[in-house]
DNA sequence: TGTACATCAGTGAACGCGCGTTCACTGATGTAC
DNA sequence: TGTACATCAGTGAACGCGCGTTCACTGATGTAC
């Protein structure tokens, strides 16, 4: 990226650049665990060995290839959102959970790698919690923003206690007992509902950040259903029933849809 | 099953049962990709070809595995939901989400396999699309027999005429225009409704079937989300937040929570 | 500007491994008379 | 109850394939003086 680079750096940068597009390629083609670097090398025009001057290891391929699909849903959710007037938030919402479907419509197998199974083997490394969260980060921003200018409508009371009562049989587990003064429940996640006030979704009240947790996860179980085929021969008009979920699952965190 | 079987029937059954107990358990091992019939051949102290007395293709092993997952989930449901005061609609609902989600923290890599990416190159047979439903059939049944007896809120009205305003720079890919008469949106959701209402929710109106499909693809995210990562350094009381999430979800369809 | 040396990209062979599937075969178990 | 034949389970060898990774090497490109 810097201005001043030689030639071989260049090169080097655009050999690099041509292996992961042809990666990407046979990501589509035969999914995450069928990506071969000798297939790669292949397609390169070079012999096996020569990717090892680019990656280390095939398992740092799928890293590059895992935060560039994060980057790459996350610019487009952001775009998305940014081109919305700023005080029409259900549109922002909209937008951003209509970019992110577009794109995972568009790229189903880095999609998958990214929010599907995990890859058997890989551990992810630390580099990826950055570009992961981001698509979650656009929708807190919006939550937030609109929880700041007054626009969320007040959301219903949760139950009291916040445990609901036992199941017959009691097939919970238990948590493990004591450490929040009698509260379990509540207490710990009030404190997960603070780490997202901090990251991602200043000043909401808990309520609203973890309900705007599930509706997040909401967005990508309707986007992987969608695409793993959960909804075949359920929903034909899959774009329209899209947009009524997510107005639904906005409207789980007071936005007003 | 039958009562009648010969020794040589038992003894196929039983080492059927066998082949895919350990291939469940090279499964939770190594993933749906790393399934190989050569290492359960091994396992069974057999030779590798003698597996294919059993099975004809390791695509047919899978297949098996699939069907076993879902009618696992499913029942896992079935049964949690079945223990419940009929009356407590909330309650029933999450039985059932609670059930889903413990057999799938037992079972990750059985979960992954059945609502994780699809594998390459496998295509799922019609056999697995009953068992699919299990899960979802108890799901739509709660909300479908609340409905009947009255116990649903009534839902605020949805967006008029379906489609939302168009977004700044009209990103939405346009629907094939025209064959409902001007409103393409609701019409072809209206069938999609229906179509739930036949199979699985008997009675209710349009927008609580919808409705009842977003809860039902949002617990499945939810889910995902944990066991694929998504909630490391975000959620900590699993437990505690899949409660909350499951009642926010069943709001949607206007159960009382 | 020219030369000597260091760095780097790419080669080709090899190691050691595992895979799905086919095939002709041996014995054991079941069935019909 | 006993025998002849058919069915089936499991064997062992083989086919043809692909994989990740290492290593000593050749040339080309860059750098320092």
């Amino acid at each position: 990226m810097a201005a001043r680079m030689t030639a071989r750096e260049r090169v080097r940068a655009e050999i690099t650049r041509e292996i992961t597009d042809i990666a990407r390629g046979h990501l589509a083609e035969h999914g995450a665990a069928g990506l071969s670097l000798r297939a790669v090398a292949r397609d390169m025009g070079m012999v096996s060995s020569a990717i090892y001057r680019y990656f280390p290891s095939r398992d740092d391929l799928l890293t590059t290839l895992i935060i560039d699909g994060y980057n790459a849903i996350g610019a487009a959710a952001e775009a998305a959102e940014a081109a919305c007037d700023r005080t029409d938030y259900a549109g922002r919402w909209l937008a951003a959970c209509r970019a992110a479907r577009d794109w995972a419509v568009a790229h189903p197998h880095e999609y998958a790698l990214i929010y599907g199974s995990p890859v058997p083997g890989y551990q992810a490394p630390a580099d990826t919690v950055g570009p992961a969260s981001r698509t979650g980060a656009v929708l807190g921003r919006v939550v937030s923003e609109a929880h700041a200018a007054g626009a969320l409508k007040p959301l219903p009371a949760g139950p009291p206690g916040g445990q609901r009562k036992g199941l017959p049989g009691g097939q919970r587990k238990g948590l493990p007992g004591g450490q929040n003064g009698g509260l379990p429940g509540p207490a710990s996640l009030a404190q997960d509902a603070g780490r997202l006030r901090e990251s991602v979704m200043p000043g909401v009240p808990d309520q609203v950040a973890l309900a705007a947790l599930t509706a997040w996860a909401g967005l990508f179980g309707v986007i992987s259903f969608e695409l793993f085929g959960q909804f075949t021969n359920v929903v034909t008009d899959t774009p329209a029933y899209f947009d009524r979920a997510v107005s639904g699952l906005a409207a789980l965190t007071g936005l007003p849809v």
